[in-house]
DNA sequence: GTGAAAGCGCTAACAT
DNA sequence: ATGTTAGCGCTTTCAC
């Protein structure tokens, strides 16, 4: 591995010039630029990452913090923060804490204290007040993606006017006995989201004063067999069947698709489905969704944290961004059967 | 942030021991391990990764690159040796390749030499000799997972062994018209998986005599809707409609049964289904299938790095080790419907 | 616009 | 077993 000082020698120029051409920090004549890149580039040089870090302060890294890896919304998120980071030159060094919790209790004590990020996104995290504290006495930016954290910038659809919106669109459909799987009491420790989305779908109702009856919920957690199990519940009540269902999650939503067909039941005559998120897998099964982007998500984190990083004249964003989405409609929502 | 020297003053001794104490390198009386312990607990102080390392040349990080991220295999994998690397104290340091040809050319020519990793782990990735060779001027140690790589140390299962084990679970059955689900010429480019385990099917089948008719063959892309559209051509033949279907992963194996439920077909009795993986959704869909380990394939990875990294009297892993993997059958396989 | 030189915070000889 | 000290390879003042 050649130096700094061998592509200096090549370049006839002091290290310090290679350090200002290469880096664009600084003021350097273009012919200068121009013979250190050429020697640069002969010499195979690229800069030892640490040596810089430890003389700048700059990382030029990135942590990323994720409960889950093997679901889509998360590695859609981590797709797009990837490769917007890879165009600014930066790292993503990641976090998985699916683990126990003392994988999670040594990331945020020791992890990501060592100096290694420039910053932090934590995607669809609750973090406690502890660890919040912690990045902050590290003055280390801090951005959520997909669930509000207190305190914290984030991105984030208004999961609210999102429930809203399916729940709506089932509504004008004509339907009346509208059901929802929504997340468990546990999964909403970790994210607000689920409660976020069943209250935009009971405010819908009771909006159009359509059927509120507990009956008509159930909780699952955000997999394909949850949210068939939980269908199966909703739809095998022997009175009072639900004409439609409201998935907080496209899996969920698949899951009751699925439950609909091995129960007889035909989509969508006898049962309308909708989720939310446009998974991979929405196309496919008709699904009717409401979008929202996660991989846009996940650059837009960036993108802010560039900004941060690098303060230029603009303003800074927004604090709490509201996310685009969409809705997107497929074969598994139509008018309800007539009587 | 405490430096080092905050702690030596507080512990009473000098940076090097408290570098010593802390770092478990070189010999320090118990006493003052647990004198310079609590003063680096009181003071909140983790070493500084890029200080720590540009002066010892060990990074404690370890590159994972992967051709995508969104799908199970891929990202269990990554869980696996996640998991691992954090035990051990190791970063891991994402590089997803899914963008185009000139972010991959970035990753290897830019992003993987600024010695910021020890090691590098592959994930199915087909390396050209240009990458491989450029990872070993490195002096960098290389192990891939899932599909062999010329010249590199590999974790794979015999992908061959288990088409056959799949192929003649079916056989044993009675079935004599399989078809094969496999990847398509594209795919085999980064992974010569499709080819292999096209291979351990045919083989399957001349040793049992069993119809080999190219009609019985498709090509998809690995996913469930190309699972999904292979199995509609296959089942939906006027003549000769194969009786089992063995398709070289499970999500392309549950397109399948998506497939033959939306021909009117039953399963198993019209026609069993088998897949390779046991993929989370294999269970909740009564897939049989030949279970491979892909968490237990990133940890082995972290493994055999270590042991390579920290050099002990322990004989080194040997070369390229062959994978556990599992018959495992549920409700998708069983013998042929009397004609 | 460019060069000289002082660190960045730690580790690893080398001493003792 | 512990202390002293010379770097690790760069960036960044400060001069010019």
């Amino acid at each position: 591995m050649a130096g700094i000082d061998e592509v200096a020698r090549l370049a006839g120029v002091s290290t310090a010039t290679v350090s200002r051409a290469l880096s664009g920090n600084g003021h350097v004549s273009p012919g200068t630029r121009l013979k250190v890149e050429a020697a640069a580039a002969q010499l195979g040089y690229v800069v030892s990452s640490n040596a810089s870090s430890l003389a700048s302060g700059r990382m030029k890294n990135i942590g990323v913090v994720v409960p889950f890896l093997n679901r889509w919304f998360f590695s859609s998120v981590i797709e797009g923060a990837q490769q917007a980071l890879l165009r600014h030159g930066y790292d993503l060094t990641l976090y998985n804490l699916s683990g126990d919790g003392a994988e999670r209790h040594s990331v945020f004590e020791h992890f990501l204290l060592r100096q290694r990020v420039d910053a932090v996104i934590a995607i669809s995290l609750e973090l406690t007040e502890a660890e919040v504290a912690r990045l902050h006495t590290l003055e280390k930016p801090l951005v959520g993606v997909g669930g509000p954290i207190p305190g914290v910038r984030t991105l984030t659809i208004d999961d609210v006017a999102v429930a809203r919106l399916a729940t709506e669109h089932l509504l004008a459909l004509g339907h009346t006995r509208i059901a929802h799987i929504g997340g468990n009491a546990e999964y909403d420790v970790d994210f607000h989201l689920p409660t976020n989305r069943r209250e935009g779908y009971e405010a819908a109702l009771r909006d159009a004063g359509a059927t509120r009856d507990p009956v008509l919920f159930q909780s699952a957690d955000f997999t394909i067999q949850g949210g068939y199990h939980a269908a199966k519940q909703l739809l095998g009540s022997p009175r009072g069947r639900p004409t439609a269902i409201f998935a907080a999650s496209d899996e969920m939503a698949i899951g009751s698709i699925l439950a609909a067909r091995d129960l007889g039941l035909s989509m969508p005559r006898d049962v309308s489905v909708i989720g939310i998120d446009d998974h991979d897998l929405a196309d496919f099964f008709g699904l009717s969704t409401i979008a929202q982007f996660p991989r846009v998500q996940g650059e837009k984190a960036v993108e802010i944290l560039m900004d941060e990083l690098h303060p230029t004249v603009r303003e800074p964003a927004p604090s709490n961004i509201p996310l685009p989405f969409e809705l997107i409609v497929r074969s598994s929502t139509a008018r309800p059967a007539a009587e």
